[in-house]
DNA sequence: CATGAATGAGAGTTCATTCAT
DNA sequence: TATGAATGAACTCTCATTCAT
């Protein structure tokens, strides 16, 4: 489940062995820390749960903190691997709009959120636990999707003028119909819209267009 | 700085000094608890920021967590507070539309966590210290964007269709927006234009019109 | 309910207000060290019960403490009357034996003690709480049952050689008696046979009287 | 110190220091508990008693109470161990009646109470701290005497008709017995009589036998 | 490398008592 | 005298981390 990145918070096994019960507690933290929250979970739960003596845990990582940290811009990387390949699909099929990138980004994002609600709060927790992780993350996610709209001006189905900002409110908009609709979803939630209705809000913004903006163009 | 709204996790003094007391210990807490997080603040270090003795807290808050539950629930409804002046500022001037009193109601809510930022975070942090508190306060947030939503629709300059997701997705344009440009806001950073973005977002969306957009209607 | 005794571990009242007040303490207070016992009791929840302001408690008594001291001594002061008045009792009837009068004192220890078995084990509690009071207490009824028996051998219904020992014996038994059949009653225990019991021990102890034992005398 | 018996309420400890330290802490606890009592004892002070580290106190118990509990369940294994050994020591000189026995079980408590006065105290205060382990213990007990009672009477040399009841009060004979002339013996005090006054009590109760008592049988 | 006992700083909380009103 | 807010010492318990085996 390791992504290939560096995880410089995670001392590097050398052997066979050792790669497995790094994985092991890898793996077990995610699931604790998923479920209990940083604060909530104990070392010694973990390496219970991962099946290793507590002293174990020491032999890969720092700290409990380092641990976390690691775990984060891992999750981080797999959010950012999940949103390009979303892209890259769509890609593909040839005549993607820029909005139906996005769309796609969003939904990448938003089928990983639902598949992994709990492990994903970690991010979030990390506002409080490692604040420079949170803030590397959500940073560069937003020059991520800047990046993308800088090309979607260039290739001219994006209006000019969108700056980094509009990332940020961009990326709010997936945080949060993210929350909404995978972490806290309700029965009854018709979930298959939110993609629509994402596009809707890029294309259109949310206004009824009046007769002057149709005569201003 | 206590709202007037009921604060059922703090015990009501009767007393005047019970007043100041509790007012004190609240705001100290506010600071403690901006600044180092529900878990590195201690109860004995507000105490001493308030100028009261650690057996005091618990004449008013049974526990560090009733406090923190009572402050959260404060500051939610002071950011109501805020967003619905800022709404009702605007509306008095007459001829605002409803994108004009999203965007009222959104650079309010900036402006709050700009001059609070610190404190802001706490609701925050209740997403891992007092979920219920956390989503509820988004959730009755998002209620009362909706609602104003669906009366931008009957005066008929907002679009037809706009769902609760179309609400979420604008709270989370206004949260991260705000945690750029008002928690980790930046020297060069062009605040003043944020809420042009949004009302530019609200309006159009991000997509370049194009003729069939036009020719539809 | 108080005793006439001198308690002087309790601040004597002037007003008849105070008379109540005072009273009303002593009440509430058996009742929750009798539920609680001496350490889960607290005093604010002694005047709670009481219907007074925990401030007032101090009017009072000196301390916690002070208030339990006083209440083994009425408490033992009443367990003293009880079995004077059971031994009186049967006395004035005429014809009663020194055994008699000893199942008799027990009888109404007995009845006392299921009638008040919470609060009767105020006394036993004293033992940790108030040392010197309970040795008192358990001194006092000694010498009081070996003062009995001395008048027994005098009137010549009772063996020689008994001694303090003997009373301290009849007394642990009583009290053993009164711990299974008052404050461990079960169904199904023939409460009223326990007289009968301790009357048959006195009489006769255990053992089958062997021949030598009817020659001897 | 400790009995093999299964004390459940601590942790088995799987090294050799384990075991020591385990051993240190129940030792340290019983004198702590024996000159303090349980509320004024704090497990920093049985900690550094033993010489280990406070925290190491959790390692081995849940709570200080979970110690406590053991260490009744502990004395009353050594206190039922002490008098069937008595018993059994008399058995083998051949020739006992079975009143013998009974102050054989007697006498031999009597000097363990002596010896470990303060540490016995332990038993009457879980009678507070821990309900029903002082119970178990007395009903236990008195089980067993009543087992031993019915065997004497099985042989002939007991009474028909003894009881439940006889075995209680035999028990409330001997631990106040125990109470006065083992934890509060006084200089002058004859405590080699005392196994001689049970034998007595228990051969013939406390009343000169009277004419009718004789013919009767 | 693995183990799990040992460590001890530090936390939240209680509550008998005091005291200003 | 009555009140109840204020006090702060003292307590139990947790757990990240260390270290001897």
């Amino acid at each position: 489940m390791l992504t290939k990145s560096a995880v410089p918070d995670a001392k590097t096994p050398r052997t066979e062995r050792g790669r497995r019960t790094l994985r092991k507690l890898f793996d077990a933290a995610a699931e604790e820390f998923g479920e209990k929250g940083f604060h909530e979970a104990s070392v010694s739960s973990i390496t219970r749960r991962a099946g290793v003596a507590l002293g174990s845990f020491y032999t890969y990582f720092d700290s409990k903190e380092a641990l976390f940290r690691a775990l984060v811009q891992d999750m981080s990387e797999r959010v950012k691997l999940v949103a390009i390949q979303g892209v890259e699909k769509i890609e593909t099929k040839g005549n993607a709009t820029s909005v139906d990138k996005e769309v796609a980004a969003f939904s990448s994002f938003l089928d990983f959120a639902r598949e992994f609600a709990e492990i994903y709060q970690i991010i979030d927790e990390s506002k409080f636990v490692a604040p420079d992780c949170y803030r590397k993350h959500y940073e560069t996610t937003a020059t991520r999707i800047f990046e993308r709209l800088c090309k979607g001006i260039e290739r001219g189905d994006l209006r000019e003028g969108l700056s980094e900002g509009h990332a940020w409110a961009m990326m709010g908009m997936a945080v949060f119909l993210g929350l909404r609709y995978a972490v806290w979803a309700r029965d009854g939630d018709r979930i298959d819209m939110i993609p629509d209705l994402t596009r809707d809000i890029l294309q259109h913004g949310i206004a009824r267009p009046l007769p002057e903006d149709i005569r201003r163009r």
